[in-house]
DNA sequence: GATGAATGAGAGTTCATTCAT
DNA sequence: CATGAATGAACTCTCATTCAT
């Protein structure tokens, strides 16, 4: 009996599961306003009230998804930073993970996220306190981490201001895809992830640039220093000799 | 009797505008879902045939108002940059007037755009071939346009990747936006208008920055030392006539 | 001015006729539940309002629409009446004329009626008074003529039910067109005029047939009878050998 | 508590009969087009969403409503059928069987199919591939059936146009129907059985002669003829013997 | 007589959610 | 805890008809 306890809970989580995933697959193939929760149940193979037993209501269930969407995001970013040394290729990294999971389930999150925010934009205020929020930050502060890093190790410029870096990353990113859909050549039905990590490298270039603590720079501005230094000095020496 | 002639078409007009300006208040205030065109008819003060004579549907009225802020952003944008010299100056103010457009009517916009997406984003062939893509596409062309005279005036480099600089420019201010919503103090209601002028500010200073023309820099700062050196050396003669 | 003034009356019909066969064709093509009085006054290029000066309302142009078929029924029947003799040929000609002529439009006076009853039915008295039923029974008194002419001139039977032969021979084609049309080759669209020709000649025969005062049957009774006469004859020949 | 286990499934039943009477009684008095979901389902005694629930649509239960006379038609006449033996009895009672069950409901079926035909009769296609053709189909049959035995047993000619002679016997009784309807005196406000029985009978009559085998008739009549000579021989024979 | 904008009741249908079983 | 029939408010949209111009 003990061996079988676990079941109750395991059929559980399975229905769970099975309700989610069929939620996805028809919110991703007809959107969410098209799918009826009858649909859903039935594709999940449960019944209607089963639905409402599992999910407080059907929006929780978008939530849920959408929640989903971003712990998938956090643990395939955490998980690949893990082998990544360096600021520039932990960054290079991020936009690459962020913009391959994004287009994943047609890009289901992005248009999830639309949905969302259809409803409840208007209350920014929900918005802040809602569970979306909380892990979109605990996301995206993956991206303030590396950052932080970065300034610590001095790869990175001390004057940075974060909330624009990130706000460059991920908006240029979200909004670029929507771009790309719309000029997809007609016979072409989806975005390869190669082009897409080519897209994510050209959005990240410009960003990186501004943040870089650069060598290369420093070492030019040293030399005009030292220039100018020369300069100043062979004044000074003219001043000395009239004194 | 000739002067009351044209009363007919003003009416018509009239009407249409009130039937408009009733839906992005009702939109605004409650959501596109949220009002229905019974509610919008009764707060145009008409009946509900006449919403659906002026208008095709209920999409085709956010439609319609999606295109009106297009019309709007292009107008201001066109009107503001006759005045501005200098492509810094025009890229700037494309920027500031991006960010104050878009917050009109409590960011109604963005907020109708989601809806538009969380309808039609799927079918981003649908969105192609949409008006809204083609007005929006108007608009953002003026960017382009900027850009593109900057770089046939030195002022920007040659090899900018032009629909990059586009997404990092529009994208970042629009994700930025909902950051900021987000993020508002709870006192608050709203964003004024200088504080989204200084964060459009911070997030056009790295693109700017990366399609500078670093000659042209290079130039300007060996200007700014030459003109010191010269001050310098003109003090230094001073002293040697003094002394 | 004299020669002009007829135009008024000219323009007022040409429009009512534009209104009439803009309602026949639409009629005709989206079926009479389909098509608005927007879209006819559209298709006759006149304004809606000309349309109810016109005609009373929409169930009045559908009852005038069916009056001028039966019109087209009676008027063609009579005309062609003229050339025949012999009441088979009339007989003949009355179902080939009502076949084809209820075959135009796409069976249009057909589907035409089906929307008059499926509307008034239930309401009998009211078709009885209805000026269609005055209509329909003007013409399905040509029938009525031609049998009787044919009972005067003792080609057919005296005893005849003539309302019996009437409902057989105007219910049978209507029904059998019906049949027909369901069940048309696929590649078929139409029914060609000869095969509608040919089916009502087979309709026709076994009602002919009835109702007709044969001289082939007498013919062979004649022929039974001069059998018999013949045996009698022989009979009265023995007679003769005897005495 | 096993007694009450079927219950639920009695109640849909229960529930789904309610709803189709009640259609049918408004469809009767009202017209289809004059009964409303709404009227329909306040009727049964039930919710509006559970007249959809039951039914796809209210074009559904018109469907299913005249579904169900065909089949009312076919089990009256098939009962009936296994009593007669003889194929003009057969005959004669499919002529009276249809005529009575369609007069029911103050001739609802009629009335439904005039509904059908002018919304789906344009498109014959969807008609022959429709349920309700099928039904029709089934039902008529069973005058086929008989017909045939009637030819295998010699009762009737062998060279019969099926097709022909069903669209005589049913299309000649629903016109029939209509016209009476239209004919009947003020006061009378129903036609009567036996009014209707007699009718059927009228109109069967030329349509059984076409099809009688006039073999049969002859030997009759050779009998007939056989008779007479017979007895005339006698009367010789007679007169002989007196001689 | 022509116009066509305005009307507004009414239609069929949907759907998230509840709750008795 | 699962079921799925029942709910009924709410929805968008249609359309014959009117009437001021």
């Amino acid at each position: 009996m003990a061996a079988t306890r676990p079941k109750p809970e395991n059929r559980s989580q399975e229905r769970r599961e099975k309700i989610l995933q069929a939620a996805i697959s028809l919110f991703s193939e007809q959107g969410y306003h098209h799918s009826s929760t009858r649909q859903i149940a039935k594709a999940a193979g449960v019944s209607e009230g089963t639905v409402f037993n599992n999910f407080e209501s059907k929006s929780a269930l978008l939530e849920i998804i959408i929640q989903g969407f971003y712990e998938r995001l956090r643990n395939t970013a955490q998980e690949g930073l893990v082998n990544k040394h360096g600021c520039k290729e932990q960054f290079d990294f991020l936009a690459e993970n962020h913009i391959c999971v994004i287009s994943e389930d047609n890009f289901l999150l992005m248009r999830l996220l639309a949905v969302y925010f259809s409803e409840h934009f208007n209350f920014y205020l929900d918005y802040r306190n809602s569970s979306i929020f909380k892990h979109s930050k605990i996301y995206t502060s993956l991206f303030d981490q590396v950052i932080r890093e970065g300034i610590a190790r001095k790869e990175l410029k001390e004057d940075i201001k974060l909330s624009a870096m990130r706000d460059l990353f991920f908006g240029s990113m979200e909004y670029g895809v929507r771009s790309m859909l719309a000029q997809l050549e007609t016979e072409e039905t989806e975005l390869n992830q190669e082009k897409l990590k080519a897209y994510a490298h050209s959005l990240c270039q410009p960003i990186w640039q501004s943040m870089e603590n650069s060598e290369d720079q420093r070492s030019k501005d040293n030399q005009k220093e030292l220039n100018l230094c020369e300069r100043l000095e062979r004044i000074a020496d003219r001043l000395e000799e009239k004194i």
